[in-house]
Order: structure tokens, then sequence, then C-alpha cells
RNA sequence: GCCGAUGUAGCUCAGUGGUAGAGUACUUCCUUGGUAAGGAAGGGGUCACGGGUUCAAGUCCCGUCAUUGGCUCCA
């Protein structure tokens, strides 16, 4: 083989040849026209590139479009630098921080100096952006030394990318230009502007340069673009759906919950079907929990001072909490329960613990209070009072792998229950930058760390890493699950603790009998039952599974002639534990039927004059429509059957 | 806490300086019905709150509170 011949490798195995220094681009094209014209970057062993950057050696080569993840990322982190551009234009002046591509859209984080910038700003932006995609400049790549990379940012006084290219290596620096603006840039981008056929900015955000709280806080500006007209649109009707979703939304429809500025913001009030709907959760966590070994306890929703000082939560959030209350004339302070850990430390305390007694597992649903920053509270799922389905599993060193196994299968358990398929475990894990923030020493948190990790594969979680997440006392292994709008929420937890048991100074006896100091679990399969519900009702836009529902069933009788029948089937649902009521309105049966079915009840029962005679009921699903009639005992068996 | 947006009837929302509206829900009446909206009438408002500008403010300006999209935080 000639030496200036590459051999390019295709995503279905093909080998082909090209001259040394052909580009994707040229690759596509030998592959198809229609393809070329739609690509965007490609894969060249594994990273993305331009595609019109010359490839110098042998490479396994997939070209990108529209319809890949990545092409789609450089797509709209191109759309970030043109915006960029648009920016600098209508702005002078302005400093530019960031601006990469996100799960859906990109940003870019802009310092506006003196320039006043608001939302009414968009359409004269997106108006520019569109004038200079249809310009069709080209994206193109330069490599740059270091000191020249200095020198343009010096001269165009940006601080932000100077601070970056500091920490950038000589040699591996690159620009990216197009048209009139010029932007540091590790790329890659798609071929020109001229593929940007459809542009919103969709809002806008305060962001801390490098998500630092003490720097100068910078405008976000978030975006999203697309190849066409309609994409847009579809996008955008999207996102109308979702909001449909929302579960604050749903709340208000159901007449789940709701909060009161009265009662105090991040205050929930949990309305009677939406007790309902927690107690049904309770309860069939509460069975799991039995099964599982679990002894339910009960703690009081305030704690002396002392409590919290020992747990080290006092020094750590003490200031960020809510303020003790106080006796009177003593003066003694007492805390609203923040967790429930330290007050189930003081239950193993109560009596002194053998090896044998060990795992003990103590279960509370317990409320506990947080003062959350205002800008945080986000209906169910971010609230200052909160239930947690809690629970402290103490036990020896050598049960520590087999009880986060359990912990872990009661979690799975619960989410499959649910319908929760789509969730990652994360392992969250100590930020080795900010020590500082964790307490004990690092030895235990080196062994809780490889602990978690080893279970976590060995159950075949689907698994990710985040550094920094951790709690002050020990790394976690969180189950998140993302809400209608794509953000990722923690849901389940389970957490390896050294160091409590220390500063509680919890012991055993062993079988030596010496002293020895247990390990703790924290888990909790819900979390937070608020934020639990939250979810549950963004997945499944409200309607509940039958055994969750707070009605379960909906008795419509065709007219007030068959009240008396619609309340002796009542009464026999009742006797069963069915929830029901019945819709005594002088409406029509499409009414009824139509407002049964807004509000998501499972079953609706139609009695008229036909099933009276016959002692029978016409049975609708929600959703599914008419299921033909049943007698009293054969529908009881059904409902019984779905709700059991 | 910070940067934006929003706040009008129980709910969803219209109302660009000149007499507070619609749909829905609610009450009453007519209708007694067959699987996603039968008809009519009626009640319901300190236009979030507090200041200001104006002959006149739901509307313009300032502040506060709340909600919301983000940032930071999250035991």
């Amino acid at each position: 083989m000639h030496h200036n011949q590459l051999n390019i490798t295709l995503p279905d195995g093909t080998v082909k040849q090209f001259a040394k220094g052909v580009t994707s681009l040229e690759i596509a094209q030998s592959i198809s026209e229609g393809l070329a014209k739609h690509s965007l970057v490609a894969f060249v062993n594994g990273s993305v590139w331009d595609i019109t950057r010359p490839i110098g050696e042998d490479a396994m080569v997939q070209i990108l479009t529209w319809k890949d993840e990545a092409g789609k990322k450089a797509f709209w982190h191109s759309t970030a630098h043109l915006m960029a551009e648009a920016l600098e234009s209508l702005y002078p002046g302005i400093k530019l921080g960031i601006g990469p591509a996100i799960a859906s859209g990109f940003y870019y984080d802009i310092d506006f100096g003196s320039h006043s910038f608001d939302a009414s700003h968009f359409p004269r932006i997106e108006e520019k952006i569109m004038e200079l995609a249809h310009q069709n400049n080209l994206y193109q790549r330069l490599v740059v030394t270091k000191d020249a990379a200095k020198n343009f940012f010096k001269k165009k006084g940006d601080p932000y990318k100077l601070e970056l290219i500091e920490e950038l290596e000589d040699g591996h620096i690159t620009f990216y230009k197009q048209g009139n603006f010029t932007d540091l840039c590790r790329g890659p981008h798609i071929p020109h502007t001229g593929f940007i056929k459809a542009i919103k900015l969709l809002n806008i955000a305060g962001a801390y340069w490098r998500g630092n709280e003490k720097n100068k806080q910078l405008t976000r500006i978030y975006g999203i673009s697309f190849p066409d007209q309609k994409e847009l649109k579809s996008y955008l009707h999207l996102l109308e759906e979702a909001q449909k979703r929302n579960h604050q939304r749903i709340g208000k429809e159901l007449k789940l919950f709701t909060f009161s500025e009265k009662v105090g913001i991040g205050l929930p009030l949990w309305l009677p079907r939406g007790t309902l709907l927690r107690e049904q959760l309770e309860r069939f966590l509460r069975q799991a929990q039995v099964k599982a070994g679990y002894q339910p306890v009960v703690t009081p929703h305030i704690a002396h001072k002392q409590l919290y000082i020992t747990s080290g939560h006092y020094d750590k959030y003490g200031e960020d909490s809510f303020q003790p209350i106080r006796t009177p004339h003593v003066g003694e302070e007492f805390f609203l329960k923040p967790m429930n850990c330290p007050h189930h430390c003081e239950i193993y305390k109560h009596e002194p613990r053998s090896y044998r007694d060990l795992p003990i597992r103590l279960a509370e649903f317990g409320t506990v209070y947080r003062y959350e920053q205002h800008g945080e509270l986000h209906g169910l799922a971010r609230t200052r009072c909160f239930t947690q389905d809690d629970a402290h599993i103490f036990c020896r060193n050598d049960q520590v792998k087999e009880e986060f196994s359990k912990v872990i299968n009661l979690v799975s358990y619960v989410f499959n229950a649910l319908g929760f398929k789509d969730y990652t475990a994360q392992l969250s894990f100590r930020d080795p930058q900010q020590l500082h923030k964790y307490i004990g020493n690092m030895e235990d948190w080196d062994k809780a760390e490889a602990a978690i990790e080893e279970v976590a594969k060995t159950q075949g979680l689907n698994t990710s890493k985040v550094l920094g997440e951790a709690a002050f006392y020990g790394p976690k292994l969180d189950f998140m699950v993302k809400d209608a709008l794509g953000r990722s929420w923690q849901l389940g937890t389970v957490q390896l603790d050294y160091q409590l048991p220390v500063r509680f100074e919890l012991a055993y006896t062993g079988e030596d009998n010496k002293k020895h100091t247990p390990v703790m679990i924290h888990r909790a399969p819900f979390g937070s039952l608020e934020r639990f519900i939250a979810i549950l009702l963004e997945h499944t836009a409200g309607k509940l599974p039958a055994w969750l529902s707070p009605e379960q069933v909906a008795i419509l009788p065709i007219s007030e002639k068959y009240a008396a029948y619609a309340e002796q089937i009542a009464q026999k649902l009742r006797d069963k534990e069915i929830r029901c009521f019945i819709d005594h309105r002088d409406e029509k049966m499409g009414k009824k039927v139509r407002d049964a079915e807004i509000t998501k009840i499972p079953y609706m029962l139609i009695v008229g004059e036909k099933e009276q005679l016959e002692a029978k009921v016409s049975v609708r699903r929600q959703g599914e429509g008419d299921q033909g009639s049943f007698t009293i005992d054969n529908l009881i068996q059904k409902i019984v059957g779905d709700i059991s």
C-alpha cells in the first residue's frame, strides 16, 4: 500500500482507501451526496471532529448528522457562537464567559457590562442571529499558540477567556472563527452557519462565573436551534405538553395538595385526596419493610441543640437552619429536626447491644424541617417540611455489604412497583478538591466509597459517579429520576456512615467480649414522600395506578331514580375498602363520564334501569372505555385484583 | 441569597391610561338522561400588597411579598 494512502474504516466495517489529508466531508461525498449534504461533524477514531479537518492517519470514521446526539451538540454549540456574534454586534464591549451545548440547546454566559439586558431583547437578537445565519459563514478552525491566544484576548479585553487560556496547555489551543467572530474553542463545529434555520431564545438567568458564588454573576442566555422551522415548532409544542405534566398543576387539578402564604412558603398542606395517596405509599413501604426486618420507631419533631452538636449537623448547618425554639424562663434551645439519624442513634444507645443483635434496622416516616434557600423552593420537589421514609441500619463491618445489597434490592423493588424504570444510581462521592467539607478520617471514606461502588456494580445497577455530591459524613448511592422537563432529582438514597456511630459513641459487645463501633447505613427508598409524589405525578401525568388513586371508583347513576341502587353498590365496595363516591349531580352521562375521566378515576360504574333489573353494573375504565357489564361480586373481584 | 419572567373570580386566562371581562367551577330552575361538555338565570373581584406619577392607574414608575425558569445551596 502506498504510504500516502489511508485506510478509512466505516461503521459498517467496510474499509476504503483515501489519500492522506482526506476530510470526513470528502468521505461522506464518496458515500452519497445526500449524506454529505447533511454532514455536521464526524467521529474520527472516537473523537468528534470538524468534517473539513484533514485526516492524517488510518481511522475509523463515522459521519454524524442532526440525527446523531453528537451532531445535535455540535449544531447547538455552533449556534452559541453565532449568538455570541450577534450579541457582540448589538452590544459592543460585552465580555464572554462560556457557551456550551446542553442536553436541549445551548447557553452563553455574558458579562453585559454597562448594557442593560432583559428578555424583551430576545426578538431583536433572534433576528440578528438569523441574519448572520443566512450569510453561510464558515466555521474555521485555527490552531494558535498560547501567547497568540492571550494576546488576542488581551487586545479584545476579555478577562474570562484569558483566565480559561491560562489553564490550557500550549500546543492544544484552538480558535474558531465565523464571520466577524472569533472564540477560544475546542470545537468541533458544523461547516457553516447556513445549517441553522430556526432559533429560539428561551430564558435568561444569572450564573456565577465558573459556578462559584464568590465570583461575578454573568447573564446566561439559554436558547435552542434547529435545521428547520418545523422542528422548532414541535419542540415548543413538546415543552407545552411537558408543562401539562407539572406536578403542581396536577396537584391543583386533582386536589391533592396546596400551599398557603399564611402558613408559610415551602410548607405543603396535604388535602384529603393527597393524604390518601401518601398513606397508600406509606402502607406499601411499611409492608415491604416488615418483610425486610425493619422495626418502626417514632421520634419527636424537635430535639435539644446538644443532639446536633454531637452529630456535627449544628456545626455544619446551624446558621442555615430554622433558628432554635426556646423554653420559657430558662431559655433552653431546641431545634426542629432536620433529619432523623441523631434521634435513631439515641434509640440505639438506650440499651447495651451485642453483636448478636445486629443488624438493627430502625424505620420511621420522619417529618423534617429544613430552611431551604428562598430561590430553591420548588413545589413538592423542594420544600421546607417533608417526610422521609427514613431508616437507619446499625450493623457490624462484616455485614455492611450484605445490608447495603438488601437495601438496594428494596429500593429497586419500590421503584419497579411504582413504574420508575428509567433511573440512574449515582455514586455521590467526595470532592477531592474540597476535603475540608467532610468529617472523619479519609481511610473510612476510602473504605466506604469502595464498598458502595463494589456493591452497586455487583447489583448490576446503571451507575454514574459524581464527585462532590457526598453527604458531609459519608458517600451516598442516590437514585436519580427525571421530571417532566428532564431535570434530574434525587429520590431514593443509601448512605454509608462511619462517622455518626463514633460521634455518638455507639457500641456493641463483640464475640471477643470487647466494645466495637457499629457501622450505620442511612437509607430512604422514596427519599421524601413529597418529592417522590411530585415525580410520580409528572411521570403518570396524574393517572395513578388504581391502588394509589385517592378515588378508585366513581358510581354514575343515569338519573336520580337509580340513586338508591347506587348507594347499595357503594356500600358493598366500601365494605371491601374500595374508595368510591357517587356522582349525584343532575347531569347527563356524557358529562359525568367526562368529569370522571378528567379527574383520572380508574373505574366508572354506570348504573341505570338495565343494571338495576339485572343486579349488575356497567364498567368503564379510565382512558380505556366501556368494559361491559359485571355482577357486583365479579366487579369486586376484578377491582380487588387490580388494587392489591 | 442572586439574575430573569409572572401575579386580574375557586381554576384557566383576556383586558396597552377612561364604567373590571370570558370560559369553567359554584347556587337555583328547567330537563330524568346510556359511556368525554343538555339549556336558562344568578352569586362571586381591595386587579398580590404598599407607595408614587396623572383629571383619571388592572394598565406607567418605585419598593415589598409570592410563584416560576435558571445560578449557588441541598443533612
